[in-house]
DNA sequence: AACGAAGATTACAACGTTGAAGAGCATCTC
DNA sequence: GAGATGCTCTTCAACGTTGTAATCTTCGTT
């Protein structure tokens, strides 16, 4: 049915074996040779088969990049920017969803489609720093991302939650905010990135010398829109003041800053608020959103390098290395400095 | 070095096409064997290769999805509608993104990565009506989203563009708005979504008795954020008088919202706004965004669908079919009724 | 007891590619 | 001018699976 090899091979007049040194750019190879073989794979239209080059050599050229949701705007950014750092590698992106639930995170890791795949970015929520010995037994090369686990068998590439938690935080208190609310703490979370945001909150708290009110950490239940709303509905029911808000992601500072609003609360006059992840939205609200963009473009770039490396080299060929990209402060109109 | 049906073989004491045949639950198995096959797989974890099948059968389980821009919300939420149907069918996607583009949406269509794929869901922005014949020659199984090309020589799954637009116009009409925007047009353009929504736009004008105005049509040059602000900066700047907006994507409505807020005019009290998509984030704006639901998870679903009935009965087995999917105005804030 | 049909299992080849190894030929070295 | 070297191309086998068709078993029927 389809054009094989075989028939590029007979159209040129050269062995099989030769057509698929012209593909994989064998370097001895005459020009006119090669010039040849170009050609009847153009009049032919022929396009290799990566199942039997999957099967031959073992590499399929597709990863797979598990997240907990593409809905979740942090997620579908970062997907955009694996899927160009993979493209520009000629590699293909299979994306797999795991709505952050522990036993289908580690279902997706032992499931038949990884035999599929050369390599799993694996960005999880579910599973913790205890699990972190299930991954010791995968043979496929893999890359973690996100915040759950530190310490894997494999590389981890993440972003410098603390330090820019903190100079967030530092940010707001500098422009003489007093009473600053966490938001988005996950109860008893040390680890994981709300355990590790909040410990940046408390650094910058005792560097500038001000104490820390438990009535001021807020606990939001997921990464959605609307627990933000709702955490900040429960945060203004229980009457505590505050003039400032440090929120551990955009989304849930964007439903936070709606309900305020409702609420008669000024951004930023009466309430400053930056947000974390600097998700494309968050110049287009109103007020636009002070945000940390926390180098997601980087750590796409970095994990699927550090990807081909393992696959070329072998899972278990390179120590575990962690990378932790760089991080900016963005000023937009919720922090904005009062005139 | 992996475990293979060999090896599964082996240990069960049958042959290797026994160990297929339990996989592929043929019918004749004694159950005693099943088992015995069974245990035999969970004991090696085996897990079959997935290139070796796709060679030998033809068949990789693995659909790809077609679209400009996982960053665009609609987009990506689709593409996670899409992903749910295909995995309640034990299909993997790849993703592939075109950025809208003309020439590299008819490059995806014949790259190498094309071999690797049972189906494609394609999504174009940048193929005219006059392409379609392009898709002719094209003989993986394919269904068509959006709505650049009808007539298209295979499935064609997609929204009520106009019936929609027309049901939102007439929807603030009735409300006694009487000078309604649309916001979102291409110059030019009679097919394409924008082209289809200004049509439904006009039919409701003419079915109310009002006057089409062309100062009410608002050219926004894509579907961005920032493309919606631009447009409706330039729109106030005109000095048209407008009470109302029917915008032809939530995304761009998002962008004149908050355009028009800065202006001081407050919606819904001189302007009601109403979007396109029914993306999450509508239902957490301030105000919230009244919109029309496409359908899209209809969508994805009976796309996904007839995909599959292609892949099992041949591309060009199945006479071309279209779909639309039910739609539905959702109410909010952005259009409420004025007390 | 012999036969046929249906149930259960197997042998074999093939899918399209690439790695390993080697053959043919021209050029260089002394 | 014999041997070594380097370039170019080819032969062959193998990757792990499944479709085809054949074989072996079992059981009911006569």
């Amino acid at each position: 049915m389809a054009v094989t090899m075989h028939d590029v091979a007979n159209l040129a007049g050269v062995s099989i074996k030769t057509v698929s040194n012209v593909i994989n750019n064998y370097q001895y190879l005459k020009p006119e040779t090669k010039r040849r073989v170009q050609d009847a794979i153009d009049a032919l239209g022929y396009r290799p088969n990566l199942s039997a080059r999957g099967l031959r050599s073992g590499r399929t050229g597709v990863i797979s990049l598990i997240i907990p949701d593409l809905r979740n705007a942090y997620f579908a950014e970062l997907a955009d920017e694996v899927m160009r750092a993979a493209d520009a590698k000629g590699l293909s992106v299979i994306i797999e969803q795991s709505s952050g639930d522990r036993e289908r995170e580690l279902n997706l890791l032992t499931g038949p489609r990884t035999s599929m795949v050369d390599g799993i970015l694996y960005s999880v929520l579910g599973l913790e720093e205890d699990d972190a010995h299930l991954l010791d037994r995968i043979e496929t090369p893999m890359v973690l991302l996100g915040e759950r686990i530190f310490h894997g068998p494999t590389d981890h590439v993440t972003m410098r939650n603390s330090e820019s938690t903190k100079a967030a935080t530092s940010y707001l208190l500098g422009q003489g905010r007093t009473r600053v609310v966490a938001f988005g703490a996950h109860r008893g979370e040390v680890i994981g990135s709300a355990g590790l945001r909040l410990a940046g909150y408390r650094e910058a708290l005792a560097e500038a010398g001000v104490p820390y009110d438990e009535a001021l950490i807020s606990e939001v239940g997921g990464w959605y829109r609307l627990e933000g709303a709702q955490a900040m509905q429960k945060l203004l029911a229980s009457g505590v003041t505050f003039d400032g808000v440090v929120a551990f992601s955009d989304v849930i500072a964007l439903g936070a800053m709606r309900v305020m609003q409702e609420a008669g609360i000024r951004i930023p006059e009466d309430v400053a608020v930056i947000g974390f992840d600097d998700i494309d939205e968050t110049r287009y609200t109103l007020p636009t959103l002070s945000t940390i963009d926390p180098g997601r473009a980087e750590i796409a770039r970095v994990a699927v390098d550090y990807l081909q490396e393992r696959i070329a080299q072998g899972a278990r060929a390179i120590p575990p290395r962690e990378y932790f990209a760089d991080f900016h402060i963005v000023e937009r109109e919720s922090s904005a400095v009062l005139a």
